[in-house]
DNA sequence: TGTCAACACGAAAACGTTTTCGTTAAATAT
DNA sequence: ATATTTAACGAAAACGTTTTCGTGTTGACA
């Protein structure tokens, strides 16, 4: 076992100095020849490589971007993931991962354990526990202290920082003009709770598309799913609630669900009910992920585009990394203005499928 | 913005030297009760926090770990992460992934990156590029440099490493017996190209299965799809496929997938070819995910527990990892031999739903 | 009064880099 | 022959810790 090899190892072995070593391995022209030719050849040999983390320390960066997500096991934040991922690597950086877990106290534990040093910079998204709580000072904390956070759909304006969402309103609006283009006359709203942003705004959606269109909204004709109760392991629960909902509401022609597993178990539940697919009733859902494509019949939804979410976070964030580089070199000299933050919109894109006309 | 606080700040603050600092600060008796007390009085007002990196350098270990994995967004895999960052986080260590996206270099590149100092040790699954090339200097090489792997999954006899894999063969013999006890005569499967090891491990417990329980393999009921070409975006290519096969074999009357989407796709082809699921034809497939707890009908498949392979695969990392701490200590005293390298098989489970009897 | 522990603290090295600032010797200019 | 530049390299500081080893000041004890 060869244990990685040092510069001052490679020092001690050629008898030069360790900063003789430095220098001839970025090839400064302090240098004479000769010995750069040398000291390289047995760099190369014994394959060195700088050590990370003492560049780290001297740096005072780590070329880490830190992402703390809610859940993995979920398309769109992997498809995110995806995306920074993506970016990170070209643009030289490493992407360390947190886990919240839909837990105040754990994304405050990660923050914490990522912000002493490990990382740059932080790509995250709100848990739903913090913003039930509405608790957060720990994001401004971080940032106070100088670590940039760039926050992605799950966003809050309490918090002053870049921010990347998907036009959840405009997507939803477009979704049910397209249900109502489709003659559709008594189209019914599936959604969540309303302290979730993207659930209220995705409801706001459905009904400005109603009002613009000249239809009349109707309560009976909304769903909200309690979504403490985990319904992802609790599909019983949430297809007997849809069902119930269908029952009492007969006329029903199309659905609007806020995301894929409600879309799709609605119409497994209105296949159930002898209705057929799209000729009885039309389904669009919010967030195009394997469900919707695969489901039969598939489904037409509103796709958010979480890679390029995620590409776009990344490019912010170290955007604003490099930049700071200068500004605080220039300090002194220099009086330019930080740059201001940006709330960047990604549009969202019909995916139609079979279960729309 | 008040940046982060550092002990050399500290010390001259309070008028002390730094080593009485740290000292305080870790409770150290050599240090009197009052200062003691009025330095982590003083610590806590600023929210002393100490730097990982400078530990990290100290320490020479980073008490991060690195994942390796070919794809992020695909169910099995973020399964395994979020089993991974469970213990990671329970037992004091971060988690860095790598992508490689099927791709040998990319593979090699992420490994060097993380390999120079970034992380203690990795968890990984071997990209299908590399498979194929059966090349494997790499992870030997960062083995030999006294870094530790664990590999899942898609592991390979040629790298002497710790290793957890779910018992394919075992799970596919599973599959196909109980389809066998539900009577079924010809029994298709439907399967990958040979050099992922997986697929070659499951193709042999289905031929294994069909011969213990007297039925003959007929090479006719096995159709080889060419994962070479994407699928996933060419879901058509695939099931025209499928419907070819089912068409010039009608006597069909179950189907064993290796993965979810065949699994899918053949019960959507079936349903569309005017045979009912399960009574004309009964379908498992292999990878327990969402697509197959949603799909109509459900589909009976054989589980993986990834949580749990990601879970174990941590566990093996750090145990390694701490267990080097002491031998490394006491490396001239006590001459014990390192533990030998464990392969651990994670048992399958068949969770059944609605596309079997 | 002189000796010796005990106590409380500081100096310095180490982890692996990069970079600034010498320093020496040779080469050139005066 | 002397002064000055240039080439080639080394010493040391710095990043933020922890830890080992001093060191000076007490108080007790003979």
């Amino acid at each position: 076992m060869k244990r990685k090899i040092t510069l001052k190892q490679i020092a001690k072995e050629l008898d030069v100095s360790v900063s003789t070593v430095s220098k001839a391995l970025s090839n400064s022209k302090e240098i004479s020849e000769d010995t750069t030719q040398k000291i390289q050849a047995f760099a190369k040999l014994y394959n060195y490589k700088p050590n990370n983390i003492a560049l780290s320390l001297k740096n005072r960066k780590t070329k880490t971007i830190g992402i703390l997500i809610p859940e993995i096991v979920h398309h769109f934040f992997s498809t995110v993931i995806r995306g920074i991922e993506r970016v990170a690597n070209r643009r030289g950086y490493n992407v360390i991962v947190g886990l919240s877990n839909e837990s105040f106290t754990k994304e405050i534990i990660n923050m914490e354990m990522l912000a002493s040093g490990s990382i740059d910079g932080f790509i995250l998204s709100i848990s739903k526990e913090t913003l039930l709580k509405q608790d957060y000072h720990h994001f401004n904390a971080t940032i106070d202290q100088g670590m940039p956070i760039v926050m992605f759909d799950r966003v809050v304006n309490e918090v002053d920082c870049d921010k990347v969402i998907v036009d959840d309103f405009n997507g939803a609006v477009k979704a049910v003009k397209k249900l109502v283009e489709n003659d559709c006359k008594n189209i019914a709203l599936i959604t969540t709770m309303d302290y979730v942003s993207v659930g209220r705004l995705r409801t706001q959606g459905y009904l400005e598309a109603l009002q613009s269109s000249g239809i009349e909204a109707n309560s009976n004709l909304i769903l909200k799913i309690d979504d403490s109760l985990d319904v992802e392991n609790n599909l019983e629960v949430l297809e007997t609630e849809i069902a119930h909902f269908f029952k009492s509401n007969q006329n029903i022609d199309a659905v609007f669900a806020v995301n894929e597993l409600y879309a799709v178990s609605a119409m497994k539940v209105a296949s159930k009910l002898g209705m057929r697919i799209p000729d009885d009733i039309q389904v669009i859902g919010f967030t195009d992920g394997v469900l919707s494509k695969h489901a039969t019949p598939s489904l037409t939804t509103v796709s958010q585009h979480g890679q390029k979410i995620g590409e776009q976070s990344a490019n912010l964030l170290i955007d604003r990394l490099e930049a700071e580089d200068v500004s605080t070199e220039q300090y002194f000299t220099n009086n330019e203005k930080k740059r201001d933050f940006i709330k960047m919109v990604i549009e969202t894109e019909i995916i139609e499928r079979e279960s729309t006309k």
